[in-house]
DNA sequence: AGTCCTTTGAAGTAG
DNA sequence: CTACTTCAAAGGACT
């Protein structure tokens, strides 16, 4: 399994490299490239698709051992190409593409990297000294409450919030990138204001709400302080993490034992009807949890949060279930890397089909070092972490048929679908 | 308007 | 325990 330590935990956070994009100034490269280049797609397409043979006699199965190659201008130019590539792919192979046959993309793929977790679920105590050292603003427990990073311990969950900004390299780095989506680093860093870099032109604008995230379905007024998708875990430009109001830190969590940033995380990102109210709470924007949909709260963005308001429903058993919002699963790290980094992705290519942009996050998924990833990890650890408190009872179970039928009848028809085989 | 596509990971179900 | 399924996000493409 993923040991960090092992005795490699050395070489392993040594060669990882930092993977992380250049976004900053190779974005436009990138993007003026891609664009030019895109013009020459089918110029491209045939050498590309030589590379990928050429290589994928020697590279075939698992491309476990690629080493990055020297940093240089070639990376730009390989991410552009990975755009072409991910293009000609769908055109010729139909997406069956599968094998990364990228000749000097970056390829890491380490084998045991994939979880930072043990067995038991549970972050290895390697891990969490790892995070704890390279992360100190993740709320990894400290020495002192290492214990179980999971059950949320006082220890665990004590008010002591590292705002500690590393001047020279922010632990956090490729986390406010984030932000470098909504803050490009030309923006000046007391300007807070929600201006977002519009992925396909460029130009800085400010956002509407709605596409902030759906997760963040706010006034404008209230689009400030939850800039980022991950904003409970990502400082807001200047800011500290856990970044506190200026009227003071919100705790709507006097009972539930939680740390600063849960409370944090919880007072940004959970619905007041949700998250227990304090009496002296500043503010409950209304703002409802991400995780929760409610068609109910959909139609009715203005009316109560609370979905008991409907009354007419068919039968009682319905009714119940339509009193329940639907509460959605917590982001995996997968899914938070990539509400991270579409936006980055979508302005360095051309691509626009989200199944497109999906496959280069995948890829750039297993292209991260081992800390990078571990971040996404421990995000969506405290996101579930933070789910379940909130929600004891929810059960992944509980969505299931919730979505139209998936059409997965290409997939796994014959095992699940069709009798007949 | 609704579904598909596509990715990874977590959690559920079935055997 | 293993293998498989579902869902989470996203948004263009498709029906």
């Amino acid at each position: 399994m993923p040991q960090l330590n092992g005795g490699g935990g050395d070489e392993l956070g040594a060669n990882d490299e930092m993977i992380s994009f250049k976004d900053e100034g190779e974005q436009e490269e990138k993007t003026a490239e891609s664009v030019s280049a895109e013009r020459d797609l089918d110029d491209v397409k045939s050498s590309l698709v030589n590379e990928s043979e050429n290589n994928s006699s020697s590279s075939d199965s698992e491309p476990t051992e690629r080493r990055p190659p020297p940093r240089s201008d070639i990376e730009s130019y390989e991410k552009a190409r990975e755009c072409f590539t991910e293009a000609l792919r769908r055109q010729e192979d139909g997406g069956l593409f599968k094998s990364p046959h990228y000749p000097g993309y970056p390829f890491l793929v380490l084998p045991d990297l994939t979880s930072p977790y043990l067995p038991n679920g549970a972050l290895s105590p390697t891990a969490r000294t790892y995070l704890q050292m390279k992360w100190p603003l993740l709320d990894v427990p400290s020495s002192a409450a290492l214990k179980d990073s999971r059950s949320p311990t006082p220890g665990h969950l004590s008010n002591k919030v590292p705002v500690v900004q590393h001047a020279h390299m922010h632990p956090l780095t490729p986390l406010i990138t984030y932000s470098n989506d909504h803050f490009p680093p030309a923006t000046p860093p007391a300007h807070l204001s929600p201006e977002i870099l519009d992925p396909k032109t460029g130009i800085p604008r400010t956002p509407h709400p709605s596409e902030l995230s759906p997760y963040y379905p706010l006034s404008p007024g209230a689009v400030g302080q939850i800039p980022h998708p991950l904003g409970w875990l990502v400082p807001q430009q200047a800011q500290p993490m856990y970044s506190i109001p200026p009227g003071g830190f919100r705790h709507p969590y006097p009972a539930l034992a939680m740390n600063a940033s849960m409370s944090s995380l919880v007072s940004s990102r959970f619905p007041p009807h949700v998250v227990p109210h304090h009496p002296h709470s500043l503010h409950q924007t209304g703002i409802p949890h991400p995780a929760i949909v409610s068609p109910a709260i959909k139609q009715e963005p203005n009316g109560e949060l609370s979905p008991a308001s409907h009354t007419k429903s068919p039968g009682p058993a319905k009714k119940e279930e339509e009193k329940k919002p639907h509460i959605k699963k917590p982001l995996n790290a997968f899914m938070l890397y990539m509400k991270e980094m579409r936006a980055k992705v979508v302005a360095e290519c051309t691509l626009k089909e989200s199944a497109a942009i999906n496959q280069i996050l995948g890829r750039r998924w297993h292209s991260l070092s081992r800390e990078e990833q571990a971040k996404y990890y421990e995000l969506a650890r405290k996101e579930r972490q933070l789910h379940s408190q909130l929600y004891p009872g929810w059960s992944a179970r509980d969505n299931y048929g919730k979505r139209k039928k998936r059409k997965r009848e290409n997939k796994a028809i014959s095992a699940a679908e069709d009798p007949s085989l």
